[in-house]
DNA sequence: GTGATAATTAGAACTATTCCAAGAAAAGGG
DNA sequence: CCCTTTTCTTGGAATAGTTCTAATTATCAC
C-alpha cells in the first residue's frame, strides 16, 4: 500500500506560501477532507463533506481552493473521459484505475523505474511535463474494499 | 513511424453493419476527414472541415456520427484534462502526446511489451477494459513538424 | 410501395466549470 | 494600532462542450 505522507499544518501553510498563496480555514479544511476520505472525490462532493464543517462555504470556494492546492502541489487533478474532475492527495508517482461499474476511483503503485520506461518512449524532441497511466475497467467485489 | 490502416469503403461499411449501423454520406465523409489530416480534430473542428463537403450537416449530427465511429471501433476518442474530445482514426494501440504550446496532440509508438508490462501493474481483482497513457508537454521546433 | 426502423437536423437543455463584482479578511508599514 | 494594499470568499451570472428532444428525412424488409 502506498506510504501515507501527512503534512503538519505548518508545513500545509509553506507549501501555500512557496506558491504565495495565503492559508485560510478553507484550505485548511477541504485538504484535510481529501486526506481523511482518499476516494477522489469530485468538487461536488467535496462541496458536500466540507459544508458540515464550514456550512456557509460557496462552491465557487470549493472550486478556488482546490485549484489553488493543485497549483502548489498538494493535490492532483484527475480526469477520466469528460467526467468530472477528481482530486487526489497521493504525492507519490501513481497510476489510477477508474471502475465504471462501481465509479470507484484507485491509486494504483507504480513499481520502480516504470514511468522512466514509459518517458522513454518519446521520441527526440518531446519534453514531457506531465505522464498520465490510467485504466479504465471493473473490480473484484473483494478488491473494491482491499 | 505507424503504420497506416487505411480500411476500404466496403470494410467501413461492414465496420458500422458489425455495431448494428446503417452506412451514411455524413460517416463516410467525417471519417475520411479524419483519415485525410490526421492531427486528432475536436468536434468543433471537424464540423468546419466537413461543412466543405457537406454543407448542411449539423454539429449534432457531427457529435452523432463521431460516436458512431467510436462505438464501433474505427475511432478513438482523446482527452486531455478537461479540453474538448478529440478523435483519433489510427487504431493501433499508441500513446498520446500533447504540446500544450502549439495545442497540438501527436501519435506515440508503444514499443512491443510495454502495453502488457503496464497491465501487469495491476493488483488482483482489477479487471482493466481500456489502458491509456497520455503525456503533456512541449515539442522542440523541428521535432513538432517530424 | 408500405410500414417500421434508423439517422439527421435545429434548437433547447444540461452540467461542470469559470467569471464577475462586491464584501470580508489578512498583511505590512508607519 | 490605523491605513493601504493585496488576497480571498461569496453568490450569482456566464460560458462551453456536449447531449437531448421532437420533427423531418432516409433507408430497410417485406
Ligand atoms: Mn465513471
Ligand atoms: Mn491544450
Ligand atoms: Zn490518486
Ligand atoms: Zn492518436
Amino acid at each position: 500500500m502506498p506510504a501515507t505522507v501527512t503534512l503538519s499544518p505548518d508545513n500545509f501553510a509553506q507549501a501555500l506560501a512557496d506558491s504565495g498563496l495565503r492559508n485560510t480555514p478553507q484550505r485548511e479544511v477541504i485538504y484535510s477532507i481529501l486526506l481523511k476520505k482518499r476516494d477522489h472525490p469530485t468538487a461536488d462532493e467535496v462541496y458536500a463533506r466540507v459544508k458540515a464543517e464550514l456550512p456557509t462555504i460557496s462552491l465557487a470556494t470549493v472550486y478556488n481552493c482546490l485549484e489553488a492546492l493543485v497549483n502548489c502541489n498538494l493535490v492532483r487533478a484527475v480526469n477520466f473521459e469528460r467526467e468530472p474532475t477528481r482530486y487526489c492527495p497521493n504525492l507519490h508517482p501513481h497510476a489510477h484505475f477508474h471502475d465504471e461499474t462501481a465509479g470507484s476511483t484507485h491509486d494504483i503503485d507504480l513499481p520502480p523505474g516504470l514511468l522512466e520506461q514509459v518517458r522513454a518512449i518519446l521520441p527526440p524532441g518531446y519534453d514531457a511535463s506531465s505522464i498520465e497511466i490510467s485504466f479504465r475497467g471493473r473490480t473484484a467485489p473483494e478488491a473494491a474494499t482491499r
